[in-house]
DNA sequence: ATAGATTGGCTCATGATTGGATCAGTTCGG
DNA sequence: CCGAACTGATCCAATCATGAGCCAATCTAT
């Protein structure tokens, strides 16, 4: 038996939620006779119930049970879609809003050891020998700016764009626009707002985003 | 046997990754499975994983596992959960920089038409009578702004802030918030947005809704 | 109304699994 | 012979599952 039986049995359940296996009654089983069913601890089943509660899909109750929770995901669900659809040059132009004051902030607000791991970031994206580790490097570094701006809202937008930018039309083009000397250059710009960063020179930061943000979309948008 | 076991066996296991062959539990076997399977001492096999975590492709937790971390990619409902948690101040930062730029692009883009339907948003604002009404067309008047900004993914975002700000927490603090003094400071500086967006001057647009965010800011935060 | 049963909330001790880290010894290429 | 790579062993710390027990809220039957 692997581990992680908690995640694989909040994983049923959600399934058998989303089957409609208790639809009728509005409420999945007590956590006791979840735990005899699957064969498992009941503090197994709570955590498991503990993600599904997480995750929004249940709402419990003390002495009544564990209910399902409308789905009321549908307009923010509708706002993914649309957004997957959004045209990559609109992005690019509300990175070169976003970033550069997730920049400014990082500037003023992170703690040492959050520059520390930008800087990690950084060189393992410098050291990167093929394209998928550069990316991911690459987006790790943005993503640890963002994380350090101190802007809780801010980063999360950053997250939304990373999973999209990860999907199949900006992987195509960025592998199409991806050559050994255009990475050297980002490890520069990089290099250079790492610097702003860990001299805490809040315009500085905010001006090597933005001209990093244009290389990237010059190569990116073939302008 | 040869030198440089190590490197062989991270490759080894990024074949077998790339092949897709733990793809299902979204992590590796532990590495004292592996260095039982490759037949070598259980440091190899670290120094091994720790050249594929080097490069990305894999991510290790303490008492965990080492995992995929392709697999490991949260999914946009999660960012959105975690956006719900944001305070709102750090949201109103936020549309401190987004609204004000959607102004300047909709004074450049939007057609005779969509600058009529703010109008027309406005105008409802205006004549309002009490505060859910002034709240829906307050909402509408910012969201049609963004609609004519042209970027639709600057719309989406927006869409998404707009859900968010109808929640429980938000919807206390606009109400705690609102007077009719404050409704009509507002309606005045959504004229001054308009006039500057049916002039097409991009400047004044754009420094009109910053300084009515503003306004809204010291409002809702009690600053 | 009251008592008993049901149900989620919580804590604790225990054992197993897993990555993190170190060290003395061995092997092999240069 | 020297040094880098591998071995084998040991301990640590984090995480997870178990099993047991008790509490608090709620419901049901008397």
């Amino acid at each position: 038996m692997p581990r992680l039986v908690a995640t694989d049995i909040a994983n049923a359940l959600k399934k058998r939620i989303e089957a409609g296996e208790w639809l009728e009654q509005g409420r999945i089983p007590p956590e006791r006779d979840l735990a005899s069913e699957f064969g498992v601890a009941r503090n197994t089943v709570r955590r498991a119930v503990g993600l599904l509660q997480e995750s929004g899909a249940v709402n419990r109750q003390v002495g009544r049970g564990t209910f399902l929770v409308a789905a009321n995901v549908d307009t923010l669900a509708d706002a993914i879609k649309r957004m997957e659809g959004a045209s990559p040059a609109d992005m690019m132009e509300i990175r070169e809003l976003l970033e550069p004051a997730a920049a400014a902030f990082a500037a003023t607000n992170a703690s040492a050891s959050e520059i520390e791991a930008v800087r990690e970031a950084h060189l393992a994206a410098c050291d990167a020998v093929d394209m998928p580790a550069f990316e991911h490097w690459d987006a790790e570094f943005h993503h640890r700016i963002f994380s350090c701006s101190r802007n809780e809202f801010l980063r999360e937008i950053h997250n939304l764009m990373r999973v999209l930018r990860n999907q199949a039309p900006w992987f195509e083009m960025k592998k199409r626009s991806f050559s050994e000397e255009r990475r050297q250059i980002y490890c520069a710009e990089h290099e250079s707002i790492l610097v702003a960063l860990v001299k805490r020179d809040t315009d500085s930061a905010r001006a090597a985003m933005l001209q990093h943000l244009k290389t990237v979309g010059r190569n990116l948008l073939g302008r």
